[in-house]
DNA sequence: TTGTTATTGATAATGATTCTCTTTTAATAG
DNA sequence: CTATTAAAAGAGAATCATTATCAATAACAA
């Protein structure tokens, strides 16, 4: 049933052994906010991850968990998918660089399962002698479970 | 000398053309700023477009540049970069999709030629069932200027 | 030329994120 | 187990690019 795989703990375990080794303490809010990201799959915002963390820390303030993002993402331990127009999201699950699939109706995130992402930086690079430290790839568009509830769309750009 | 290519032109043409089929009025204001993203090539920002516009009306408020670019972004005229951290940033001689790499060092946004892009989006449809409408793809890293004056770099993340 | 109405320009408001500062607490050693 | 100390939590103010507001101005059709 609530079989999650192994992976997670895995990251949970991975993301506490790099904080400790970046001096940083582990506290049960931290941990909470830690656990929750490295679930993974569901791209929670800071504020959605404060409301998950208040079931087991009511005091807890959203301060903190802005506080605990901005770290990981310091030693590279979450990914941040950052909107101009709405919260930023996190992936503490995949802590590298991945593209992703939007859903500009829900707003739902997902990691889609692509295979021609190769060499694309390698060949970026060559092009444009620039050094590429990383990248994003974000595909926006109507989910299927959004266009099922309101039949096909035709425009909808943003 | 100052040959520019004469799709410059065809693009503030076009740009005219929709803003008219729009019912919107072309203002001096709205001409000056919609010639400096039709250019293209340097991806300004707001900012950089109001100094700009304030060579030629000086009394131009930076409240029109913003007005002018959202209604460009409104009608499919001009591309936006958004980002979270710095200011936005405006593409007007390529009014769709297309991938951009950003040097994080001055912030340099250049239009590569890239090839792999063929079907990228109708593969990720397949894949996750989303009805995609647009994509965003940009590549960070170091310029070839920016390397050459602090020598090769080794770790830096944004 | 006139009338209508979109647009301008100046300024206030917004809102997610960051900053500041005091209190609390994790981690370590004795 | 307790004391020590620096990091972290919590609360609230500050930031800043962007948006909203509104009176004054001007584009454009008649
Ligand atoms: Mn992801
Ligand atoms: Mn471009
Ligand atoms: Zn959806
Ligand atoms: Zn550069």
């Amino acid at each position: 049933m609530n079989t999650r795989p192994s992976t997670t703990q895995q990251r949970i375990d991975q993301m506490v052994a790099k904080l400790k080794a970046h001096d940083c303490r582990i506290t049960p809010q931290r941990l909470a906010i830690l656990r929750i990201l490295a679930a993974g799959e569901d791209h929670p915002s800071v504020e959605m991850v404060h409301e998950r963390v208040k079931h087991e820390f009511p005091t807890t303030s959203i301060a903190t968990v802005y506080k605990t993002v901005h770290l990981l993402k310091q030693i590279n331990e979450v990914v941040e998918i950052a909107f101009p127009d709405w919260s930023n999201r996190y992936d503490g699950g995949k802590p590298f660089p991945h593209p992703h699939v939007i859903c500009i109706r829900c707003r739902k995130i997902t990691d889609p399962k692509l295979g021609f992402l190769k060499n694309m930086t390698a060949q970026v690079a060559a092009e444009t002698g620039f050094d590429i430290v990383e990248y994003r790839l974000d595909f926006f568009g109507i989910c299927a479970d959004c266009k099922e509830k309101e039949g096909p769309t035709k425009e909808e750009l943003t």
